[in-house]
DNA sequence: AATTATTGCGTGTTCGGGCACAAATTTAAA
DNA sequence: TTTAAATTTGTGCCCGAACACGCAATAATT
């Protein structure tokens, strides 16, 4: 002989709607699911019970006996080509591990940056295996349209990280504000260089067709001075470089050095701050200092030397987590989940480099 | 008939251990929890198979029937009193709020900083309610020493934040590095002052007896420059400064702005920045550069007109986040935590303020 | 030798929800 | 009507671990 107490407490259970809906577990568990049928009144009986008394599932209880498993597709370039992705890659294998409990799991599809074809081959290899979500950083803008297409029609919500593409609704965006940190570099130059000067943008081409970021950056940067009156009393310039021809390059600045008068700063848009830097240290040149982006190793070298002030870092371990956060809330966990999350800007010099490395597992999470 | 297939897969289950131990589930479980009696061998062959299969309990089924409750206790400074405060308790009640499906709860205790007698009170009134684990910024070392070896005693974990004590060693602490960040606010200075000049260092008294945080902030501040050879090139001074008297104050500043030869920035080792800056304000001095540390609204105010430079935070918030993290790793989950975790010592200027505010939930949480 | 402890171990129930299947009821067709 | 088919609703087991209970075997006590 059972005895059901009515309501344990404060917690709601299925069982507790049914007794009050006067049907039985299977018919509100059906009603919950939109699975199997339901006379439209019990239907509405039940809805009406489950508002008031506010249920609310158990999710351990629900994940326990269901066997249910979420395949997540990540979508995002070769870290072997671009050091950069051994940050996001690391924070979507720490997120799969977060959520593995959960029957979660995530299948990588990297790619050569520099190669369109074999983004749409993995592309194309990722939609025929029909993940339940997806994460991607859709460096290329046209190629990834019609995916886009697929993926609402076939309606597996997908994440955008890093580059942002608009229309298209993603679930969610998560991101750089490229605009800000150019702001906050323009901040930084300006801090350090009180007295009138040259400042240069350099664009360092990876030929990584992600121009719309480095416009962004250099827009802040501008901004910045003209916001505060300051662009009659420094002059900025700003340079694409590539690196394509090591000599080419060399020549580039120097020519540029030649003729710039008063150049003091140099903010490099794209996370080559290291080739300014070695390009400054053999030519021993010590006064114009270098703000660029991104914690990879030749960076660091860099600032820890002292050529490089400081790099501007937003996360990026952080934004692969948070991708495969994302889809985990809303397919999972069944929660609304913000349509654009921007991860904060760090500033980073040598002084506290350490904070924002990988040591063991270090990682920031926004929730 | 019950058809048990051996290893399901890859998922390690308490009856699979049973199986190959050729015991029964309810021997495995009392191995596991070091409940009941199991003869030695049983013991040993178990546990050897637990760590061959590298078994990792179902935290689902394991809450789902256990209706154990986790209370902690979490002691910091009244809100009222320092709106520092605010954030660390918006952090322990976000964590609360995470791990409320796990059953934890988290009951506050908050007293007024300058009043030991209060703090004494509130700690003993916590100790009496014997929580499980206890969250505390210890602002008073001598009188914080007995509870400790009370809680010892009682084998109640307790993780200390914002504040740490040596001795007694907690289960973790969670914070700041004040040294650390003393580098940091020099590298800021000196990057902003290029040219030979002065420099100040002020402790703004808050009548908390935090001096050890100060010292090691001033340490940092001075050893950047003897460690770069700059102690000739910048002079550095230093005071103490109380609010007790508005005149006091005033007069001080007067006096130390009329004696020291060039005098470019200060650094404000506590929260209180927005007090110098309101003073340069009232002076119409503008040539003095402001660095200090907090995110709390008057500093905001004067970082966002320009009279502050730069502030330094350790997100605080993640701090109270974090320690109870802590408290629920170890007690709920049974996990190691470690000793000592430092959050990233944030710069933070009018340009990326934005990110670090606690917009509708902000949080940075280290994994 | 009979009784009681003590130790070692297995069984069975519980937690809340998912889901397969069975039962009951209604509707449609013959 | 009778019977079959379709629809609606109920029942019961499962998921994995916690834990109470109880049985058996051995040890200790009278």
């Amino acid at each position: 002989m059972k005895k059901e107490r009515p309501q344990k407490n404060t917690i709601v259970r299925i069982k507790d709607i049914a007794l009050k809906a006067e049907v039985s577990t299977g018919t509100v568990d059906r009603v919950i699911h939109n699975r199997g049928r339901v006379a439209e009144d019990v239907k509405n009986r039940v809805l009406k019970i489950i508002k008031e008394l506010n249920y609310e599932p158990n999710l351990m209880a629900r994940m326990l006996g269901s066997k249910k498993e979420y395949h997540f597709a990540a979508l995002f370039p070769d870290h072997n080509y671009d050091a950069f992705w051994t940050a996001p890659k690391s924070g979507i294998e720490k997120a799969e591990q977060d959520f593995k409990q959960y029957n979660v799991f995530v299948e990588q599809y990297v790619f050569n940056p520099q190669d369109v074809d074999d983004y749409v081959k993995k592309a194309t290899e990722l939609t025929r295996r029909k993940p339940d979500g997806i994460l991607l950083s859709p460096i290329y803008y046209k190629e990834t349209l019609p995916f886009f297409e697929k993926w609402k029609a076939d309606n597996i919500p997908f994440v955008l990280f890093n580059t942002q593409i608009a229309d298209f609704d993603p679930l969610s965006y998560i991101g750089q504000d490229s605009y800000q940190s150019g702001l906050l570099a323009a901040k930084l130059a300006h801090y350090g260089n009180p007295d009138a000067c040259s400042m240069l943008i350099a664009h360092i081409d990876e030929k990584i067709s992600n121009a719309q970021h480095l416009v962004k950056k250099e827009q802040g940067f501008r901004n910045y001075f003209a916001q505060n009156n300051l662009d009659h009393k420094y002059k900025i310039l700003n340079v694409e470089l590539t690196r394509s021809s090591q000599s080419n390059f060399i020549k580039s600045l120097d020519a540029l050095i030649e003729n710039t008068f008063d150049l003091k700063l140099i903010f490099v848009t794209t996370s080559q701050a290291y080739d300014i830097a070695k390009y400054l240290e053999q030519r021993h040149i010590n006064h114009i200092k270098l703000i660029g982006y991104d914690l990879i190793p030749p960076n660091l070298h860099y600032l820890n030397n002292g050529a490089i002030s400081f790099l501007i870092n937003q996360n990026p371990k952080g934004q692969g987590y948070w991708g495969i956060y994302q889809l985990a809330e809303y397919l999972v966990f069944k929660k609304e989940v913000p349509i654009i999350k921007y991860l904060p800007l760090d500033v980073v010099t040598k002084e506290n480099l350490n904070y924002f490395l990988d040591e063991k597992d270090q990682l920031f999470i926004e929730i």
